[in-house]
DNA sequence: ACCTGAACACCGTTCAAGT
DNA sequence: ACCTGAACACCGTTCAAGT
């Protein structure tokens, strides 16, 4: 591409790479401009402004995660796509502080809403449980991620990260904190990415009891209109 | 108060009423000033810039969330808890877009884990349960704000705003998502924020039967070491 | 000890001008 | 149609000076 052309899809994506590489911060419409080698007056001929550069930059972020396919196994579809989304908004860490008051959902967002609807309204969820699933479902993985980029340490904390912790807190001030982060959290092998499995699985079991109650619900409902 | 004198408690109390009332980019080392009646630089006296703000802002929030008391009945203990997270992180809904990077815990939120631990400790949980159930909780309520704050409209969605949402949204593009919007969503008398009652419950049922089925196991390994 | 004035190195964006 | 230069109204923060 020759230096000083630029569109709206490459100003996105250097945009992106900004934020990957060095924080959400760092992504100034000036900023931008010197890496697209164009004077920063030149992207506003391409977008409204910075909030559509970000608005667009979420809806990469939702371009990412994979798709669910609806079929008869609901249950490793929604997880895969569970998964897929725990793994980009991990890989774009600034996508989830982004997501907060953002209120214009972009096409992938909305295909992902759709996609997730469909899975579950094929599988024979009603339109309510679908609605709780899928509000449950996502609002874990929200959480999860906030939970995950704002630890006091990245990846396992060092024996000083750990040392430090440690000395900084009162003596018997949080007597069960102390306990976990000696116990557990602490542990040599404990990772709290690791946790996110966990969690997933008891969302999807209550989902899934949910799911059967319905049925038997809706099944004895049939029986007696019989 | 004589006007010119401030303190950290003083600053960290207005700064959180910008946010409230104007929103975060609204609070400017600049605005804070003019509002606590100092120059800009006075304010460094006392915080070590605005990133101290900002972490006393969200330990603030921590504070006004109940804490929970141990005792038998952990999930009403709990489940007043998550309630009152989501509230207050409802009312200042800057909040949760703030925790996102921020690696620094204060004491406030240091007390809310440590509150948290000891109800499901002293319930009976394991080390390893109560790390799960409090990282699913946790992550749940995030996650449900997220979700809360960045929904396409304040509230209930008015006829016009549900109108120009469906008109533009492509025919057919997302069948699964206008069935939801037409058949659920913008149907009379639905609100977004009753999903977080729903969302609570099956999160509650599931820690409760992880709980129930670490109590059997226990009971037995007790019973065979007789 | 606490507050201030002036300044520095930045921002996003408007506007009028170039080609 | 697309890009630019200069300017405006802001930022957070440093530094030296006041009281």
């Amino acid at each position: 591409m020759a230096p000083g052309r630029i569109d709206r899809a490459r100003i996105v994506e250097v945009a992106a790479a900004i934020a990957d590489e060095s924080g959400l911060e760092a992504l100034t419409m000036r900023a931008l401009a010197a890496r697209l080698g164009v004077q920063p007056m030149s992207i506003y001929h391409h977008v409204a402004g910075k909030d559509a550069v970000l608005d667009a930059l979420v809806d990469r972020v939702f371009a990412e995660m994979v798709l669910p396919t609806p079929g008869r196994a609901w249950r490793e579809q929604v997880a895969a796509r569970t998964r897929s989304a725990r793994a980009v908004l991990g890989r774009h860490p600034w996508a989830v502080g982004l997501l907060e008051g953002r209120r214009s959902p972009g096409p992938a967002n909305l295909r992902q809403h759709d996609a997730m609807l469909g899975v579950l309204r094929e599988a024979g969820f009603s339109l309510e449980l679908a609605g709780h699933a899928y509000s449950l479902l996502d609002a874990y993985v929200y959480g999860f991620v906030v939970q995950e980029v704002s630890l006091p340490f990245e990846d396992a904390p060092t024996a000083e990260v750990m040392e430090s912790i440690m000395t900084a807190v009162p003596e018997g001030e949080y007597p069960y904190l102390v306990e976990y982060a000696v116990g557990r959290a602490f542990a040599p092998g404990y990772s709290f990415g690791a946790e996110f499995e966990v969690g997933l699985t008891l969302v999807l079991d209550a989902i899934e009891a949910a799911f059967a109650a319905e049925q038997v619900t809706s099944d004895l409902s049939a029986t007696m209109s019989r």
